[in-house]
DNA sequence: ACTTGTTAGTTACAAAATCAACTATTATCC
DNA sequence: GGATAATAGTTGATTTTGTAACTAACAAGT
């Protein structure tokens, strides 16, 4: 009757909590590798995530990165128009269907992929440094598994 | 002399990113919570976190939850007020060093604390039964050592 | 052919995050 | 004690994101 402090098991801690545990991973494991394509190359998140969909799995449209890589096609929008101001994609349209446009690395596009794609390898192998191999191979299944992408 | 496609060995895939499969898994494993604390009580994501440390952790300072979950005060400031407006919280400016003030949750504070952390319980069981015990375990370690939560 | 519905992508406006500058208070050091 | 620096917290300007409405092109059903 008098307080509920009690019959629960007192038991969660925030540290715990998963989504929250993920988001502190993620923010901390993304600093280092954030630091270098935005103050080295002035790029945001959904920038470097559109040029490395389109420099690791080739030309696509606008609409297959957003469904790849869950970002809203207005952020994408966005990326792909200061990406192409940089000279960093070219835009084609389809002449098949005009409404969709077909989205490439230009030559210095994927230059810069390539850079910043080693510094990716290099901060990767980092961060599954502190583990050993088997378990950083879990980790990344069990990531795969929680963020949906089988 | 030609391309350098060809000496590296071109194993990199985004989808194994560390930095970006954890955020994907965050963004991911983070939706259906956040739709109770911000469809249900128009929280934003500093505020049920700003909430959760009071309420987990005891009344502390806004510098503490700062360091703690490693939010910039600004964010934090705003989140009190926000907060304070809702009567969640409470301020008491402390004796010795009247810059700093206690923040404490109020009577309905604590009580939309023990809706949403139960709300988390289960939540977070759920995604911990993916997986074994063991592998949950591990998962929280690692991230944990990611985070720097130690 | 022609209304109705869908889809790809953009734009406009509101909400939120970031960054720098600010106030008020305490600590340091000469 | 008084100048200088450091700290807690707030505020304002700019940037970035989120949401909704929009255009243009295609698809389907009648």
């Amino acid at each position: 009757m008098t307080e509920d402090s009690f019959d629960k098991k007192d038991d969660f801690n925030l540290r715990d909590f998963l989504p929250y545990l993920l988001n502190r991973a993620a923010e901390e494991s993304s600093l280092e590798f954030q630091k270098v394509y935005k103050d080295r190359y002035g790029m945001l998140r959904t920038e470097w995530r559109v040029l490395f969909h389109l420099g690791n799995y080739g030309g696509m449209t606008a609409k297959e990165i957003g469904d790849r890589a869950k970002i809203h096609k207005t952020k994408i929008s966005r990326a792909v128009r200061k990406l192409e101001h940089r000279r960093y994609l070219s835009r084609t349209r389809s002449e098949t269907d005009r409404r969709v446009e077909l989205l490439q690395l230009t030559t210095p596009g994927q230059s810069v992929y390539h850079e910043l794609r080693g510094i990716a390898e290099q901060y990767d192998a980092k961060l599954a440094g502190k583990f050993s191999k088997d378990e950083t191979a879990l980790l990344r299944k069990m990531l795969r598994r929680l963020a949906h992408m089988g």
